[in-house]
RNA sequence: GGAGAGGUGGCCGAGCGGCUGAAGGCACAGGUUUGCUAAACCUGCGUAGGGGCAACUCUACCGAGGGUUCGAAUCCCUCCCUCUCCGCCA
């Protein structure tokens, strides 16, 4: 959410920021719904403080013994006209907060303005993709042959795009999620949060997904719940409403949870084995930070989620998204994307976003600022460490063998108790 | 699910129709004093929105939303949440 008063004093630049996010919304509308709003403030305001004063003296001629007949009927009439007026006041107040939560946040000024993927810009790279010299396999037929996914009964149970982990599967799947969370609470000093998997309407509203992505998610009817698209979305809302102390900025945590996603319109290509799931698991973490560290800390978290990539000796590159697919509520965020030889593609395990005070404003997420002595928002930001089914699938087909079998990266060895996939 | 109690500022907690934006305490900031640590005393200290160049001023906010009233933290209704007891249950 941006302030009003920001918009209306940047109407210029927010307008073409929303433009570069490729983002429909019409501001001069909400500016003059805004000059409608004060107007109307400012004459009901006026008769409020006709009525506070009118009710000291009502007071004061009771206390004295007097009657105070005239004064009340004539603020009767007072009284009603600023119940109507209060009425359009708050009228007027829920269509601005309606627009309002369709206004993007503006990219980061380093970020590449461009119109689509095509102009999304290459970071860094780490790791050679390794030389097979066979025709290495999809995951998919790796997975069914070692018995470690049965996609099939998956389909059964629950529809296209879910799958089960059985045996091997199921535990690689265990071993992942033990190894990342170790490596973020232990070396990277994140707390380790397990959170709801169903959240209210709120929380979906203060991280950008609503009113924007409602169509995205699984939603519970007859409560009004969605079951979370990541972990995102529960642990950032730890602390809504909430005036954090500035002495324990910064807050990291880690969590693991399933995520949930109707991926409405996305089946199709490459959607294939395990590359576009309804459900799937991730560890993710997120951070509360202080305005002025937000796009260091934005680095690190990006080395946080890199090294498990190299941890697990996987080949990955790193991309910074240009204005046109960044998403809604983020200022700045580098995609990154692991190498997998079977399926020939490069995968997006991990989207390492700043959302600076946009998601702070909506959640009412703030610290004291001991320099001014005032309350500040925070700023948020999150980031996979790492989305699983791809990591599944990087594995599976960088260390594959020529055998059929599969290698266990080393690092996992200890968490899968095996050294290879037979 | 049933019965009861309760939700007040960063935190604790009083108030239960007008003199209350809200006592008191803690925390925090500034100052005085005591040779350090610490303590005592004094002063200040909510948030948001509007108006004004500014000093300043107005309005709103006591879980949320309605209602009663000239006037609501205070009375009434609905909802949400917390706690205690009972029931149910992985």
């Amino acid at each position: 959410m941006l302030d009003l008063k920001f918009i209306r004093e940047n109407l210029d630049s927010v307008k073409i920021a929303a433009r570069n996010k490729r983002e429909k919304i019409d501001l001069d509308h909400l500016v003059h719904l805004d000059a409608q709003r004060r107007e109307l403030l400012q004459t009901v305001e006026q008769l409020k403080q006709e009525r506070n004063s009118a009710s000291q003296r009502v007071a004061q001629m009771k206390r004295d013994g007097e009657s105070a007949d005239a004064e009340i009927a004539r603020m009767q009439g007072v009284s009603n006209q600023i119940k109507e007026l209060d009425g359009k006041v708050r009228e007027v107040a829920e269509q601005i907060k309606a627009l309002q939560s369709w206004v993007p946040n503006p990219a980061h000024a380093s970020v590449p303005v461009g119109a689509g993927e095509e102009d999304n810009v290459d970071v860094k790279s780490w790791g050679k993709p390794v030389e097979i010299d066979f025709q290495p396999k999809p995951h998919w037929e790796i997975a069914e042959q070692l018995g470690m996914v049965d996609f099939a009964r998956g389909a059964k149970l629950s529809g296209a795009s879910f799958i089960t982990y059985i045996g091997r599967g199921a535990r690689l799947e265990r071993a992942l999620i033990n190894f990342m969370l170790d490596l973020h609470t232990e070396k990277h000093g994140y707390q380790e949060v397990s959170p709801p998997f169903i959240v209210n309407r709120q929380t979906m509203f203060s991280t950008g997904q609503l009113p924007k992505l409602e169509e995205d998610m699984y939603h519970v009817d007859l409560d009004d719940l969605f079951l979370i698209p990541t972990a995102e979305v529960p642990v950032t809302n730890l602390h809504r409403d909430e005036m954090l102390q500035a002495s324990d900025l910064p807050k990291k945590y880690a969590a693991y949870t399933p995520c949930f996603r109707r991926e409405a319109g996305a089946h199709g290509k490459d959607t294939r084995g395990l590359v576009r799931v309804h459900q799937f698991d991730k560890v993710e973490m997120v951070q509360f930070v202080r305005p002025e560290n937000s796009y260091e800390v934005l680095e690190t978290l990006l080395g946080h989620a890199e090294e498990v990539l190299q941890l697990l000796q996987l080949p990955y590159r790193v991309i910074e998204l240009c204005t046109a697919d960044l998403s809604f509520a983020a200022a700045k965020c580098y995609d990154i994307e692991v190498w997998a030889p079977g399926v020939d593609k490069w995968l997006e395990v991990s989207s390492c976003s700043n959302y600076e005070s946009f998601q702070a404003r909506r959640g009412n997420i703030r610290f004291r600022n001991e320099e001014t002595g005032k309350p500040d928002f925070v700023h948020t930001l999150n980031g996979s460490g790492l989305a699983l089914p791809r990591t599944v699938i990087a594995i599976l087909e960088n260390y594959q063998t020529d055998e059929g079998t599969v290698v266990v990266p080393e690092v996992l060895r200890e968490y899968m108790g095996m050294e290879a996939i037979k």
